[in-house]
RNA sequence: GUGGGUGUAGCUCAGUUGGUUAGAGCACCUGGUUGUGGUCCAGGGGGUCAUGGGUUCGAGCCCCAUCAUCCACCCCA
């Protein structure tokens, strides 16, 4: 009887764990220095807080189960519906801007394929309580941040946003009734994907009205449309001017204006075909893509206004992203970004036996410079000197300290050079 | 759920129209050599050739089925 990983699922052996802590770490980091506070929250939830916010439909997607006590549970597929339960549970007392983040480990019920397994790890970064586009700027930068962070440069990966708000009223303006806004969005998330005679059907199929088709399309056309008035934009498209437009094109001018002053505008731009599937976005919408756009989206986010009402809590808007470890690690690995001495532990000295058969000598040095927080390690094996140096380097020791009678000879591993130290003093102070 | 590709050692792969006890490199273990390492040499462990059936005197190779995995579609929070 042999068993094998579930399908979807990796192991960590310890060369994939330090890869996987390497990016997990920057995540971190760049997390904390952008002046987000880390959060978690538990691996399963009452398979309803999923439903509530993406439908019945979702429990295809998600790895459910019944308890003892007949619950119907689910593996959280994502964070976001806990992460605004939490913060409706305390919405009072929380002091605003909401800025936390996490690194949830999550699972969905879906076909592998590249990029795409059942378990994996996604980075997420909300900010609550804060209706600024200034908000979905900052979210934007922290995901170049860690772009930067991990080796990528703004010719490797891209950004790029448009307004969910402006597209739908767009629409509204056309006469796609309220009811049909999600379809046509859905297809309108299709456009970059499909051969455009493809598309044209599609549109047709949710659109039947010729001049609304003509004048979404003139729509998808224009490039800037935070650098134009919402008269001009009206008479682009050949709608009525709208308020709710207006206000639309100046979030997204703001957003805009504050992606320059956070020094990332070369790594973004407007795209009007940028709608993120069915989600519950209601504002700016974005998603960060490698240059040759061969994989799956590295991030996707955007602001969504309803979510903590539709769980049950005030109407308090936010805004965020997510990024997956799987998608990541690919483009990572095909650009060469993955750091060369992931490929061994760091250990600070090995410690050899330079008399062989004073083992005991050797663990009063180990404990002595783990004591004194510097790693070290030592051969169980009683071996020649020649040997247990080959096994330091094999270790990837920074130094070997070779213990003698009453001296050790701390030897670099990588000069060769070396030096001989009273062993008293140097058990007093091994650095 | 649909379609296609691939399954030989831990990894990357050889394996001739089907012909004895299935191989290499890397990795691992042991020993030797190098003044105290990275080199080199020798040896070793490890494979029910994914699984089950079939064809054949004979199957890693041909046929069927199953399973796994990869890629794409659907979906993508």
């Amino acid at each position: 009887m042999s068993f094998q990983a579930v399908k979807g699922t990796r192991d960590f052996y310890p060369d994939a764990m330090r890869l996987r802590n390497w990016i997990t770490d920057a995540w971190r980091r760049v997390s904390l220095r952008n002046g987000f506070e880390e959060f978690d929250s538990p691996i399963f939830e009452y398979l309803d807080l999923f439903a509530a916010k993406s439908g019945p439909e979702i429990a295809e997607q998600l790895f459910s189960f019944t308890d003892r006590g007949g619950r119907n549970l689910a593996i959280r597929p994502e964070i976001t519906p806990a992460l605004a339960r939490m913060v409706n549970a305390r919405i009072n007392a929380l002091p605003r801007p909401i800025k936390w983040f996490s690194i949830p480990r999550l699972c969905r019920a879906e076909n592998p394929q590249k990029g795409r397994l059942r378990e994996f790890f996604q980075w997420n970064i909300d900010i609550i309580g804060e209706d600024s586009p200034l908000a979905d700027a900052e979210c934007v930068f922290v995901a170049i941040d860690a772009m930067r962070e991990l080796g990528l440069t703004a010719g490797e990966v891209a950004v790029r946003y448009s307004s969910r708000a402006l597209t739908s009223r767009v629409l509204a303006a056309v006469g796609v009734t309220v009811a049909d806004v999600p379809a046509v969005l859905a297809v309108l998330d299709k456009r970059a994907k499909v051969p455009a005679e493809a598309f044209a059907e599609m549109l047709a199929k949710a659109v039947p009205d010729e001049p609304a088709r003509q004048a979404i399309g003139r729509f998808l056309q224009i490039d800037n449309p935070m650098g134009i008035s919402a008269d001009q934009l009206a008479g682009l498209v050949g709608i009525q001017a709208d308020p709710q437009i207006a206000a639309a094109q100046r979030d997204l001018e703001r957003f805009a204006r504050g992606l320059e002053d956070f020094g990332a505008a070369e790594w973004c731009r407007y795209d009007s075909n940028v709608v993120r599937g069915l989600a519950y976005y209601t504002g700016i919408v974005y998603e960060v893509f490698d240059r040759d756009q061969s994989l799956r989206a590295l991030a996707g986010g955007g602001r969504y206004d309803n979510l903590l009402e539709v769980l049950g809590g005030p109407k308090v808007g936010g805004t965020g992203f997510g990024m997956g470890d799987v998608v990541l690690g690919i483009l990572l690995e095909e650009k060469g970004k993955l750091p060369a001495d992931l490929r061994n532990p760091r250990l600070d000295f090995f410690v050899v036996d330079g008399l062989e058969g004073q083992l005991g000598k050797v663990l009063e040095v180990v404990g002595a410079l783990r004591r004194a927080g510097l790693s070290a390690d030592f051969s169980y094996k009683s071996q020649p000197v020649g040997k247990q140096l080959k096994e330091a380097n094999r270790r990837g020791a920074a130094r070997a300290a070779i213990v003698k009678q009453d001296v050790v000879t701390v030897k670099n591993l990588s000069s060769g050079v070396q030096q001989d130290r009273p062993l008293a003093e140097f058990l007093d102070k091994p650095t």
